[in-house]
DNA sequence: AACTCGCCCAACCGCATGGAG
DNA sequence: GCTCCATGCGGTTGGGCGAGT
């Protein structure tokens, strides 16, 4: 038995939103707020589901996007938030003001993918393709790809002391100038002050 | 003009997660 | 601890559109 639908499907519009269907949407926002998206379409008069309510207001009618072309700035700091973070697109969505999880994926897939390629690098692993081309990036991601490998290690060989919470372990992963606030720190240890991650003047350095 | 092809991106789908009861 | 439910997330799809022939 599959899993119950999270709406009824068979009264739903699906597929590109009307201008009025934002207008409503918009507007139905504007005076309750966000959140309750279940609700949310029969109370504003959509037919839609709550799933693709929440989708059209994050990824299209929030106010504070930024949308239009990604600058080369932008670029370079996707591409060493995803060294660092994998494809957790809302996580690199989060240190782009204005910038959407669905607008970065799309991005990626489409534009910084190949960017790497024409490098030398690898998208995935952001390791160099085949040993030549920008050696000097492809390296330093390297060595955060090994650290991120450490660390898990550590983490699953010390996961008996995970339940420390957060705000014991904020001096790892600060950067002046990027505070990236990863969560994935092992426990405090001996090693604390061996290891420390910083980009500076849109270079990554490994301390 | 008509057609094909490839790219882009909005939207969908299914699974994961977390909170409430 | 278990179940149910709402929401969040990442992968994937498919329609629109422009370029090329």
């Amino acid at each position: 038995m599959g899993r119950s639908p999270c709406c009824e499907k068979a009264h739903t519009n699906k597929g590109a939103w009307t201008k009025e269907e934002d207008e409503r949407l918009v507007a139905h926002i504007k005076v309750h707020g966000e959140g309750c998206w279940r609700s949310l379409p029969k109370a504003a008069g959509l037919l839609r589901c709550g799933k693709s309510c929440r989708l059209r207001w994050i990824n299209y009618l929030r106010p504070d996007l930024k949308r239009g072309n990604f600058t080369e700035e932008e670029d370079e700091l996707i591409i060493k938030l995803h060294s660092l973070l994998g494809n957790k697109w809302s996580l690199i969505a989060g240190r782009l003001q204005g910038r959407t999880d669905n607008e970065i994926k799309n991005y990626w897939n489409t534009h910084i993918r190949r960017k790497l390629l024409s490098r030398g690098i690898d998208p995935t692993t952001h390791r160099p393709l085949h040993g030549q081309a920008d050696a000097s990036f492809a390296t330093e991601v390297e060595k955060v790809v090994s650290f991120m490998r450490r660390e898990e290690e550590n983490k699953s060989s010390n996961s008996s002391s995970n339940s420390r919470s957060n705000s014991e372990e904020p001096k790892r992963w600060r950067c002046p100038d990027l505070n990236l606030e990863l969560c994935i720190s092992p426990p405090l240890q001996d090693s604390e002050e061996e290891y420390g991650l910083c980009f500076t003047n849109g270079l990554l350095e490994f301390r």
